[in-house]
DNA sequence: AATATACTTGAGCGATTGCTCAATAATGGT
DNA sequence: ACCATTATTGAGCAATCGCTCAAGTATATT
């Protein structure tokens, strides 16, 4: 997963996944039964990981909404050290993969279960009241998304860590007042 | 540079540069002097298009930040038959090109002129008082950058017309608002 | 211990990669 | 019309690509 989310699917070799994954080809042909078949898996895996992580901080936050607000707020502190990249997978592969290809109807696939994931979140805020209850959750699912994405795609580039957290601020102070106005 | 665009720097093999250009692999070799130089002309002519629609865009437009709102807003209209991809070429290389090489480098620093020519169209803007004197223009910049950016891997995936247009029209419209109140 | 089953090995396949260069064609100056 | 210069050609190089498969090694069953 590693080699797939720094390097790409296309800079990655099987000579990469042979030492990566100490297996010889064979090996590897036998577990997976091709390089893109081992990418998808992948792809399964880190979106799964994503899923679960965006739960568990729901769930975890003291409201879905200020969770959320929570998470962009992060983002600024996303390090290249701690993570193979700063950058999502998901988008990654999005942008690398061919128009037109299954394997980009499988990513966008898992990136409309994410968007549906805070949607969910949100219909729950506006059951607890923390959103008014004629907000469009979807809409503003959606705008979070745009924000994440444009995130951190900011995050490959910006070099000064203070600028990078007055951006995530502004974009989760900005879900705020979305979220209390109606949309 | 719709090879390139379309399909990307390692999967754009020079095959398709030879049959695209209508060249043989000497007289390729003869002009640019490899595929990445040839790779990094076209970032250029990109980048400098890309700065010049900017440039025009707020030239034409009612004020500076009116165009740029409606720069947003035309986002949601790009159709993949219109130009070789809706993805902004500048990111799909940045997130293709490896973490530490000089590409990056040059590809962020593109990024980064395009970022203070945003900058410099809201300096004018706060100049003749659409923004308030005291608005950061740079933090504005960024954030709109970042909307452009977000906004484009959006369009990626994005199949319902409808949905985009009021994406679209939600980061516009939080471009007045942001510039309204001061940052 | 013998046998059946599952997993691993790595040499090497054909195809493709980015790229070179001697030979050839086109161009421009006088 | 001539020659010097510049540009184009395309066969083909070494290296690498994703991948296969007969042979070998480990594991489980009896």
């Amino acid at each position: 997963m590693t080699l797939f989310w720094t390097k790409g699917y296309h800079a990655t070799s099987l000579k990469d996944l042979e030492s990566a994954l100490n297996m010889k080809p064979g090996s590897i042909y036998a577990a997976f039964q091709s390089k893109e078949t081992l990418f998808r898996t992948t792809i399964d895996r880190y979106a799964a990981r994503m899923a679960a992580e965006m739960q568990a901080l729901i769930a975890k936050g003291p409201s879905p909404l200020a969770a959320l607000q929570g998470h962009l707020r992060g983002l600024a502190e996303l390090r290249p050290c701690d993570r193979p990249s700063t950058a999502c997978m998901m988008v990654k592969s999005l942008l690398e993969v061919p128009q037109d290809g299954e394997l980009r109807a499988f990513i966008t696939a898992h990136l409309d279960r994410v968007e549906q994931g805070i949607g969910a979140a949100l219909e729950g805020a506006k059951a607890s009241g923390e959103l008014p209850a004629d907000a469009d959750a979807g809409r503003l699912a959606r705008r979070i998304q745009t924000y994440i994405f444009g995130l951190k795609v900011q995050a490959q580039r910006e070099t000064d860590a203070g600028r990078m957290r007055e951006l995530c601020e502004d974009l989760a102070a900005e879900i705020g007042r979305a979220a209390r106005s109606r949309e």
